[in-house]
DNA sequence: CTGAAAGCGCTTACAG
DNA sequence: CTGAAAGCGCTTACAG
């Protein structure tokens, strides 16, 4: 029942271990009849290369990691990160690497698992989500020398590698369309204010609004739960001169606010406009279904994966621009109400 | 820039390899100053053991598998998978086990990943999930010898170690409870019929329908996705005869189920009343809020992972029940209109 | 084209 | 209590 090696091969093909090593690892130094003889009896007893002896002589561990540093209950309930684990996780063993994931608590413990992964050389490069502002991860990053890709920016990525996507301008474009339909006043339920890519969508809220005339530009910061989303909602529907439309930084929260709005006796569209960020199912399964902001997360992620393979096999670290999210309008948007 | 290794630590601490080794592990062998001296100074210079030489020489990956077999779009919009992982992973970092996620086509794909993380000896054990009848994966993981834990069952698990919650008692409790309000026409939205929890709810359901004397028990098989649910819904609520009472089996599809009962002029609970299997926060997003079925996945996620530690300890594989889904009742739910 | 050997960085009997 | 050495299963120069 013991596993076989490299040894068991050789013997029964009669030859050295070295010549299995190269008839395995497609490398010259073998002879093609020995090397489909070698690979025949591998495939017959049932070989696979142990893992922790290769990587010890190669030094790659051929494995990926990802901590995500997000509480549990949001991150269930987000279809974004398992999208995005899909997406890495395709490109991935298409290549056959592992993908490592933890879970972390917070950026000091994950900075804590970045030096213990490369340490011990459990991978050979990481994948960084949820970059903030004067982001502590990224110089520890680039002081370890840590191959490592971060989705998200553009800005505060350092010298590191990133895949990310225009927020500012899915977000103007958003609200030009409801400027369009002639909403005057227009809210914000946003994301958690740490995280980068809420300021960048904040402060181009911000600007568009101006550019366009319409009225204090409100954004509440929200912690992406349905609870939150909720109670933002109502106190944004409760105030004097309340908005006409609401752009809700995920999808979860954008349900929650059309509930809100149900619960309170507004119509939607008809007396609130609702645009969801993240283009899930979710979207489709409510009455009326939400407008939102959508692209292809697991092709986000792929993507991600693919120019970490390119970091870790030496390539400089770019920045490169994926898919901008764009606006399919559905049943929960619509020109205001007169009066 | 070259990573610390032991012999760098023996060669401050003017002691031998084995001695830091010892030192390090916690074994006897070394005097107490001397082991904290060492210890100091692998602190002080950053030293973690490299995975693949431990790992080559104490036969242990320290790493513990988990292949998904869901397209990747049910996998996005179902937080179940998502909160396992973080209840399993809590449990494994613990104890400093890393978790490899593999997502997969179909089983055979996942058969292959087995031999593959086992012959290269990737990880230690697996974590299984998606019990089906007469599952291919049971026999093969017996016959490598794969350290595993089933997340499901009862029954079908082979000799292989388990953790399974009673679906069929909580079944009959909803419809039980149901019966209680007065209805007498209930219909169940399933999930993938091949999986062996659905199959377990449908013959409970069956079953309990029967005893109560209640009118065709009519299950129709679906695959999670709102898209299914909606349409079975339509079905359900357009014939004959149409049903009180309806149990999905996710809560995807219960919200897509509500959307439906609206779109169709019918009232909730009024006109029907709607349970959900799986209590996510999505519940309570929706008007009305859904009865749901839940418990603590997270903690099923980390029982799984405790147990998966043992067995990899040695432990005999035992089949542990965990927690039973327990009813929460909220506004979906109420006696059926009279007529 | 092939074989014998060193070495990756640990752990663990085995002597002192 | 400590040191020297073998060995885990590969890869890769280095000789033949």
């Amino acid at each position: 029942m013991k596993r076989p090696t490299i040894a068991d091969v050789a013997r029964r093909a009669g030859v050295s271990k070295g010549a299995v090593s190269y008839a395995l690892n497609g490398q010259p130094g073998v002879s093609q009849a020995t090397r489909e003889r070698i690979l025949a009896i591998a495939t017959e007893i049932g070989f696979n290369p142990n893992r922790a002896a290769r990587s010890l002589s190669g030094a790659t561990a051929d494995a990926v990691g990802l901590a995500l540093c997000r509480p549990a209950r949001t991150l269930g309930i987000e279809p974004f990160f398992m999208e995005l684990i899909s997406g890495v996780e395709a490109e991935l063993s298409a290549r056959s690497y592992a993908l490592t994931l933890q879970v972390v608590a917070d950026q000091e413990a994950e900075v804590a698992v970045y030096r213990r992964w490369w340490g011990e050389r459990r991978v050979d490069g990481v994948l960084v989500c949820d970059l903030r502002t004067d982001d502590r991860r990224v110089p520890v990053l680039a002081e370890l020398g840590l191959p490592a890709v971060v989705i998200g920016g553009p800005g505060g990525t350092g010298g590191l590698a990133s895949v990310w996507s225009d927020d500012a301008a899915a977000l103007v474009e958003t609200v030009e369309y409801l400027a369009a339909l002639g909403h005057r006043r227009i809210a914000r339920v946003g994301g958690l204010p740490a995280l980068l890519h809420t300021e960048i969508r904040t402060e181009a809220f911000t600007r568009v609004c101006r550019r366009l005339g319409l009225a204090d530009a409100v954004t509440v910061p929200c912690d992406y739960t349905g609870e939150e989303g909720a109670r933002a909602t109502r106190r944004l529907l409760s105030s004097a001169g309340r908005p006409t439309a609401v752009l809700y930084d995920n999808d979860v929260m954008a349900i929650a606010g059309l509930s809100v709005a149900q619960e309170m006796g507004l119509a939607v569209p008809g007396d609130l406009s609702i645009v969801a960020w993240d283009d899930s199912p979710l979207c489709q399964l409510v009455h009326p279904p939400l407008t939102a902001l959508g692209r292809d997360i697991p092709a986000y992620g792929a993507h991600a994966a693919r120019q970490l393979l390119a970091v870790i096999g030496g390539s400089p670290a770019g920045r490169v621009q994926d898919e901008t999210a764009h606006l399919t309008p559905r049943g929960s948007t619509a020109p205001p109400r007169v009066g």
